[in-house]
DNA sequence: GCGGATCAC
DNA sequence: TATGGTGATCCGC
């Protein structure tokens, strides 16, 4: 069988790419299979979708064999245990068939080609498709003569139809129609279930019961209402279930029913012949594992095989396999069903421009925000999903309430048309000028390495310092790597701001890395041209509440959170030191410190008093998240006079963090975050200490070294440590330094 | 809880 | 030239 199959592959190469467009699908019958088959691979060949279907399917021919393993090494023994658990799992099931209720499954007709139609008439008859050049959503009968189906790229439905029409879709259109048909359906159950815009399930128990006609004479009448309200027409099919409604509903398509009886016999009988891939939740995959392992091909025969299924698969598979062959699945009362995450995403030709990239996760996350806000919708994950130029999907998943690296998803405050300055994105340089900086700067760090001679001399400078001087070292310690920082900052000019570094990222994931998920061993990964955003799961909120109101008032056991503040806490936050406080203290210092904002952003400078020149900067921005406003600190920088100045460094970056603080706080953000960016294994430990001490805590490690961390990287900057601090914490820690100064 | 995979429309 | 967008679920770590 596999060899016949192999040496048939060398001549019709064709044969052995499966896609999903050659399945039986309603209105396909005498289309030249074969024909269909050999277009696609023709158009497929050799591209880089192609080249990911087959890794795909390489790997699923891998399980199969894995599984086939597994399956061969079960003993006499172990298959009568699990013939046991079978035949115990069968009697349950089978107890809880239930046949009392009757159900209707309505899909319309080729849905958004026949709503084409009806606004354009003129379309009848002709082949045409819904959709792109890219991709087809639906095609008429017509164009399912050529092999035309949905989810087929349009320019090879071409091929197999040189006259297919093209039209665009209209969604529109399509909900104005789909709400036409299901104020049809609530006449029949008002508590219908609506699958998609074309389909639903209908209970219609009661209405047969109280007008004393059968289940299809409702279906005939329902299709022709549903046909004289919208001038389409729809396919039904009648079942003691949902699962079978569905299958029954395909049967005789279009502007057809088929009825099955609530008779156990009649449903044995209907399942006994019927192949798994007409089953809801069984796709291509399963089709093949299932196929492939244990030859099962009908639903009867996973009943037969049942015991491997069991020994095999996880239970709940084991017993949705078993509920099919018994055609069993789902007769329960509809319950409210809520929506559990909201997404959005788009497809984009490859790229590496790492502008282009943050504007494409910047318009998605905006769509999604909206789309969020519209919806009275706030977020417990937030995930990242990227698709790149293979085909390749990687997603990066993080729960907001732990953690904010969603910088991309900042909403402009007032005025949207706020740009960053141009000042940040001067560096669109080259990557080997950044490389090169850094291998020179590893390859010196060596000799700055600070260790105290002798427990009293430090290393780098000679200062004396005697080791019961705790702070005081961490603050030397400090100066040697702002030093440090300030030396590199010469050699190109910008160092701290990021969004530059983002060609950095690109370059080093598309070619440092060796990814090996799994048992398959990819390429390396290309450029990224594919993005998506998904928000889940969601909790509803009603209307007008601000979304800081709303977290509070719906995580459970969650008390809001002035509440959960102690005593003693509440008693800091009245002496927090005031802005003013900050300002007076620090021209104490002979400090002149100035806080500029444009939009969200701000800009908080040090100049000495004394010579008037900077000494060191802070820019970041406040942005706007579910749980409520975030500081999101770009960079804390100290110039080069700084390190001419007696005055601790720590000091004076202090100074500068806490207007950043303290002006978060009355912009009302609870949370600041910042990376601390990783250049060097030495000088990030320290830059870490450096804000450990300030009072962030590490929330995650970018490392760069799995593919998850490139979306890491893309949203910040670089690879380092993403760190977190409360700022009404930060603010009460530093009170004392502040008032006690005043 | 996270990330990958599958499925449906 | 070119293979989508949205939402759900399950499995394995």
């Amino acid at each position: 069988m596999e060899e016949s199959e192999s040496t048939s592959d060398n001549q019709r190469p064709w044969q052995s790419y499966h896609t999903v467009y050659t399945n039986a699908k309603a209105g396909m019958d005498g289309v030249d299979k074969e024909k269909v088959q050999r277009v696609v691979y023709e158009m497929s060949k050799g591209s880089k979708y192609f080249e990911n279907e087959e890794r795909k399917e390489a790997f699923i021919r891998q399980k199969i064999e894995h599984m086939r393993a597994r399956a061969a090494k079960l003993s006499a023994a172990d298959l009568s245990h699990y013939q046991k658990v079978v035949d115990k799992r069968v009697l349950e099931l089978e107890a809880s068939r239930e046949l009392s209720r009757i159900w209707l499954h309505v899909d319309m007709d080729a849905f958004y080609a026949a709503v084409e139609t009806l606004s354009d008439p003129s379309l009848k008859d002709k082949p045409m498709a819904v959709g792109s050049m890219s991709m087809i959503s639906t095609a008429n009968y017509e164009a399912r003569k050529f092999g035309v189906r949905a989810a087929m790229p349009g320019f090879i439905a071409r091929k197999l139809c040189l006259e297919l029409i093209f039209v665009p879709t209209d969604f529109k259109k399509y909900t104005h129609y789909s709400d036409l048909t299901r104020k049809v359906f609530q006449n029949y159950d008002p508590n219908f279930m609506a699958a998609s815009l074309d389909e639903a399930y209908l209970d219609i128990t009661e209405v047969c019961k109280e007008r004393g006609i059968t289940g299809g004479e409702i279906a005939e009448e329902l299709r022709s209402r549903v046909h004289e309200e919208t001038g389409l027409t729809c396919s039904a099919g009648v079942a003691p279930n949902r699962l079978l409604a569905k299958v029954c509903s395909d049967i005789n398509k279009p502007n057809g029913q088929f009825v099955l009886p609530n008779d156990r016999i009649a449903v044995m009988t209907f399942i006994s012949s019927l192949p798994i891939r007409k089953i809801g939740g069984i796709g291509k995959v399963t089709e093949n594992i299932l196929r492939g392992v244990f030859g099962i091909n009908t639903c009867e025969e996973m009943l037969q095989k049942g015991s491997f299924l069991c020994a095999l698969f996880s239970p709940s598979t084991a017993d949705f396999f078993l509920s099919v062959g018994l055609g069993l699945g789902g007769t329960d009362k509809p319950e409210a069903r809520f929506r559990k995450s909201i997404s959005s995403e788009r497809t984009f030709s490859a790229t590496q421009d790492a502008t282009l990239l943050h504007q494409k996760l910047a318009d998605i996350a905006e769509m999604l925000s909206a789309d969020m806000q519209k919806e009275g919708l706030l977020g417990r994950t937030l995930t990242l999903k990227l698709k790149t130029a293979s085909f390749e999907i990687t997603n990066v998943e993080v729960g907001t309430a732990k953690c904010y690296k969603e910088e991309v998803l900042w909403v402009p405050q007032e005025d949207s048309s706020v740009q960053r300055e141009p000042e940040d994105r001067n560096l669109d340089s080259n990557k080997e000028a950044s490389t090169s900086r850094n291998e020179e700067f590893i390859s010196s760090n060596q000799m700055e390495l600070l260790y105290w001679v002798d427990d009293y001399k430090c290393s780098l400078c000679g200062a004396e310092l005697p080791s019961s001087f705790v702070e005081e070292r961490q603050e030397h310690s400090d100066f040697h790597l702002a030093e440090r920082l300030q030396k590199e900052e010469s050699v190109s000019e910008i160092y701290a701001v990021d969004l530059t570094n983002y060609e950095i990222y690109c370059q080093d994931v598309s070619e440092g890395s060796c990814c090996e998920p799994k048992a398959i061993c990819y390429p390396r990964i290309p450029s990224v041209p594919v993005s998506q955003l998904s928000v889940s799961p969601l909790q509803s909120s009603s209307n007008g509440i601000p979304p800081k109101a709303h977290l509070n008032s719906l995580q459970k056991g969650t008390k809001p959170y002035k509440e959960t503040t102690s005593k003693e806490m509440k008693e800091a936050i009245s002496t927090i030191p005031s802005m003013s406080d900050i300002f007076a203290s620090s021209r104490a210092q002979n400090l002149d410190l100035q806080l500029q904002t444009v939009g969200p952003f701000f800009r908080i400078t040090a100049k000495s008093l004394e010579s008037n020149r900077e000494l060191g900067r802070a820019e970041g921005l406040i942005r706007v998240w579910f749980g409520g406003k975030i500081l999101h600190l770009d960079s804390i920088r100290l110039k080069r006079d700084t390190l001419s100045m007696e005055r601790s460094i720590f000091g004076i970056g202090l100074f500068i963090g806490a207007v950043a603080i303290r002006y978060g706080y009355d912009c009302g953000c609870r949370t600041a975050e910042l990376l601390a960016i990783n250049d060097s294994d030495l000088y990030h430990s320290k830059l870490v200490r450096f804000y450990q001490r300030i009072g962030f805590k590490t929330v995650y490690e970018v490392t760069g070294s799995t593919i998850g961390d490139m979306a890491h990287m893309l949203m910040w900057g670089g690879i380092g440590t993403r760190m977190d601090a409360s700022i009404e914490e930060l603010l009460v820690k530093w009170c004392r330094r502040f008032k006690s100064q005043d």
